[in-house]
DNA sequence: TATGAATGAGAGTTCATTCAT
DNA sequence: AATGAATGAACTCTCATTCAT
């Protein structure tokens, strides 16, 4: 099974994405250069092509891999939590999120700068290598809750479209408000945009 | 006065703005050179830079002024409508927008593949030269409008960020639901915004 | 004679022999454009080509007329000075015409940094516009002296050379030892060639 | 080891540099492309920028590189010599160097269209690469010598101008005499040089 | 005489990709 | 599997020069 062979192989590539996510973040991406990634990681050039087609490979694994681990932290803290009301699981995964993405300033504007909420999203939603699924979470949630939920899809495309693009310029920028500003806010259209999903469409 | 050189000026720098937009949004900007956009107008290399300082120069100058027009044309539509009504008005602003988008898709993917909402956000609420000011305009219908409105910037960036970011996957690629779909909940969420400013915070 | 037209067309050129000479000097000829005299000087790129084909057109008149100028003054000071012994009269405009570089070390730098000495040359030893001929001086300086010189003119090239190869990094660097402490060392070489030169060739 | 792909470096390298003295020499810097050297060379441009940071840093490299080799042979040939007396081995290094130039006139044109003396007397008074050390040479001949010299360095500095300095013009041009007729003036002015470095200052 | 918009060749440079080792 | 020298197309941007006004 050339274990310590496969070991080498993951080690580069995990050499790879750590200088490649902190070069993207630093310098931005369309200045950053394979060139620059290979030497900042002390690897060959034509070693890169190896584990990666070209610099837009290597950064949609990287979003969706740190995705998937907020999505996890996320879910098992709300585990942890023992809530069990719907909406204040929703809430509190927003929350959480929000927290992490304020903490990590330099994955969320990664994600923005390179336009990437698709993958975020993919990362949410569908299965990825790491075996998280927000969406399987997100049905049992629905299940689990008494009242039923029009157009669920619909609903958590709204929410994950209205906290992503707001919280982006309240972390990074305080604009209009800072995050903690914006949170009751944020918090307050979300209960309403489930409230609204429970009556019937008017 | 030298009407013929400025028309002539003028001529070159809009050939080439047209040429941009077309090549910007038929093939994506990172894949879009300057030679290629001179090359499509008829006009020389050095004249772009006598116009524009570089590619992102012109993108920005493309999309503030296409933002701008789009505003007007909703704003000039409402005065016409007679809608007095604030909530009705906020709705009709975004619905007549959201149809310009529509049916102006190359615009739409410009404005997000280029994560220019800053700019497009400016063509909203800022002057800019073509001399319409949305923000003076939402002001006027805030004070018109009987009942007060808690945090308005707030409320506003709300409804911004959720429509524009809702709109460009439902519009684009119809997902999770296409556009005329989607209004209905977006108004519902939109109505539910304004009712929650109008209350006191929670 | 259209004298004020005459009057405008020399101070256009002045003005763009000032505006060239302060550029050349401030960022090397190398990096000064036509297009950034002409804008500096405030006349329009076409009018450049009225006066000087060329950028080394104007640098070299600019160098010619300052040239020419340090030798009228050393030469109007040596005749105010009284001075007939021919030696002293060789020492004391190399003096003066150190002295003025000195002060002048734009200048100095100008004919350095272009190779131009050639030009710097000529005009000392040939007749330049301005109409003052040093070689015309030289000559009648020998004739005064009682001694008859061999070979003058190897006599002045090598004067010449050695002075303005030397005070270049005397005066600019310090380099090996700076202008004051050059100046016994160089006056002292110079007698020896003058002595050299009025003994037959060994 | 990697012989072969060392091997084949140092060629690229070798014809880059032959192929760049050759049109510099040919042409001029100034009119000298690095597309041309590239393409005269038979290699890829990219690969020039494999060896050298621009074209400047190819002439320094030039000059360096053939400015110390005509000391190293006029260092050999003194040894071969056997001259002892000090004023004799100035005076031969001197002419060995004079005749290495005025066989290789375009080295001489290149030195000197490019201001680079600082880079040969680097050469000839540093260590660079090939290891001679002309200021050692130097210092060691006047040890060796029985009289003192006052100031060895300036002296060194009056004789490298003053021989550069007229060299250029009567190599090249014959002006204002060829080599062959300069040569005892310059010697004579040499010998007058070290004379007066051997008796106290004036 | 004076202008300055327009030109376009071409300079310098980068960099993703290949492939022999 | 790993390397890194070599490639060369493609890029941005400059600027001397022209010429219609």
């Amino acid at each position: 099974m050339g274990t310590k062979i496969d070991q080498n192989k993951q080690q580069k590539k995990d050499t790879l994405l750590k200088t490649a996510f902190h070069l993207f973040t630093t310098k931005g991406i369309a200045k950053t250069s394979i060139s620059e990634i290979v030497e900042a990681a002390g690897i060959a050039k034509g070693t890169f092509y190896l584990y990666f087609t070209d610099k837009y490979d290597i950064r949609n694994k990287l979003i969706a891999h740190e995705s998937s681990l907020i999505f996890k932290k996320a879910g098992e803290a709300l585990a942890a939590s023992g809530i069990t009301n719907f909406d204040d699981r929703i809430i509190f995964i927003v929350d959480h999120i929000l927290n992490q993405l304020n903490e990590n300033q330099a994955l969320l504007n990664l994600i923005n700068k390179n336009l990437s909420w698709g993958i975020f999203k993919n990362a949410l939603i569908q299965n990825t290598e790491e075996g998280v699924n927000f969406k399987h979470v997100y049905d049992q949630m629905i299940q689990e809750s008494g009242t039923p939920i029009r157009d669920p899809e619909v609903m958590l495309f709204l929410i994950i479209e209205l906290v992503s693009s707001t919280c982006y310029s309240a972390i990074l920028y305080q604009e209009p408000v800072d995050l903690v500003s914006l949170k009751p806010h944020l918090f307050e259209v979300i209960r309403s945009i489930i409230d609204a999903h429970r009556r019937p469409i008017t």
